[in-house]
DNA sequence: GACGAAATCAACACAAAACAACATTTTTTG
DNA sequence: CAAAAAATGTTGTTTTGTGTTGATTTCGTC
């Protein structure tokens, strides 16, 4: 069991098979690491070695959503801990779908008392399970790859509470059209979110701060007062003006 | 148990592995002591240590319920899998919550285009992961300790379906006053999905069998037409007369 | 069946991590 | 307030993991 084992069955299950030469390149070690940690892995018969491939035994296919909590995890976690600072016991939290939310949820395992509203079924199961908590789930229809939802009865049930703090995350930021989702609905789930919350909070890791033109995004709304914006690393300098008026933690 | 073991343990939860270096970094003591405290949490089985990393055991992304879940897992998990054999691909689905059932979700991941109303929040998150399925969240206010809601919009989604068959599970067998479970609104829900499939399921394991008095629960109402009962070992004699007229996997 | 390219394996040198023993600090307790 | 106990840091040693080099095997092609 190597501390690399891990990662290579992980990338396995997403692709398939791979050979030995991309997976050094992908871990960062060389082809021969590569090799030595597959031997163990192979003779357990977690996955199939051939000549030139390495191909997973497991089931290929892993949930888009989990995926997601596993891709840049590091990056995640800690604007997760960056936003854990920011709330405290007893407040009350309107949370939105995406990955980085879910490592939120994970982190405010250790706040008590906490009133929360959410469309994604994972962070209501999540902060559910902490006794002392009051969680509403907004939404009966959930969306099959996150297990969000944006029916009617979520904006119903979202629009009838008063938060302290919205925590919102982004799939990414673009320094002219601003902070995007992918879709329409999940824009305005976050626009109902952020008018009952007296705050707003933003979380993106640095990842989501890449120049490639965004197509076929949704731009989030204004925000009323303006949000805080957290993130694990500094924004690259084309981000200033986007960025003008928020708080910025980084 | 040292007053490090917390912080570790939240810290790994999060990023899944670090290194004790990362570690000793992040809590500002020196890295011999990081190993000192770690030694006893993975001896406890909390934690995995290889060589240049230290690995969080509970899977991050059922970390809270999996520990809810630990009391008697073999068993729960082979009734689960009794269950899995009676539902084919496609199927439409009520479940309600338990832990259980929390089993039987995640056993039915092997299963595709499920349509599933359920009042648990992990049951609804576990199975809406799943790609081309459709999962229905029944309910809005989260009971605290373990997610599951029994609300009147809870009844109000569970009416409007119908279902091919219902996945309910008890917490205990009494051989006189039939199945029980802790709380009324849990035999209101189990009653209302029952009377919405075609066919029900009943999952106990062994240990619910046991014959010490039932003091403080409630029964489930009979079910039309009589049930199918699940367990992971055969029946003691006494409970021969209670299943008369249902069919017993065991 | 021989050839070349790519992949694999084996052995060595080196670096990083883990460990053990001792010194030091902090906390507890009488 | 002092002695004892516990916890933490430091140092040096041992163990483990990693990259490099070069030999060997496998695979496709002629």
């Amino acid at each position: 069991m190597s501390k690399y084992s891990q990662d290579i069955e992980q990338a396995l299950a997403l692709r398939g098979t791979m050979t030995v030469a991309e997976l050094s390149d992908l871990l960062g070690v060389s082809d021969q690491t590569i090799r030595r940690v597959v031997r163990p892995l192979q003779e357990a018969g977690r996955l199939e070695k051939v000549h030139g491939a390495i191909r997973s035994m497991q089931n290929p296919v892993t949930a888009p959503f989990q995926t997601r909590m596993a891709h840049n995890r590091a990056a995640k976690a800690a604007v997760a801990e960056r936003v854990l600072d920011l709330i405290a016991d007893g407040e009350s939290l309107a949370i939105d779908t995406g990955s980085t939310c879910g490592f939120v949820a994970q982190a405010l395992a250790v706040r008590r008392r906490l009133t929360v509203v959410t469309n994604s079924a994972y962070v209501a199961s999540t902060l559910a399970m902490q006794p002392g908590n009051r969680v509403f789930m907004a939404g009966t229809q959930l969306r099959d790859h996150d297990g969000a939802a944006f029916d009617r009865a979520a904006f119903a049930t979202i629009e009838r509470m008063q938060v302290d703090t919205a925590i919102l995350s982004v799939s990414q930021a673009h320094p002219a059209r601003g902070f995007l989702v992918g879709e329409t609905c999940e824009a305005d789930i976050a626009a109902a979110m952020s008018v009952i919350a007296a705050r707003t909070l933003l979380a993106a890791d640095h990842s989501k701060f890449i120049e490639t033109p965004a197509r076929g995004m949704v731009a989030l709304a204004q925000f009323e007062p303006a949000p805080t914006l957290i993130c694990d690393a500094p924004l690259p300098a084309a981000y200033a003006a986007l960025v003008r008026g928020m708080t910025v933690i980084a």
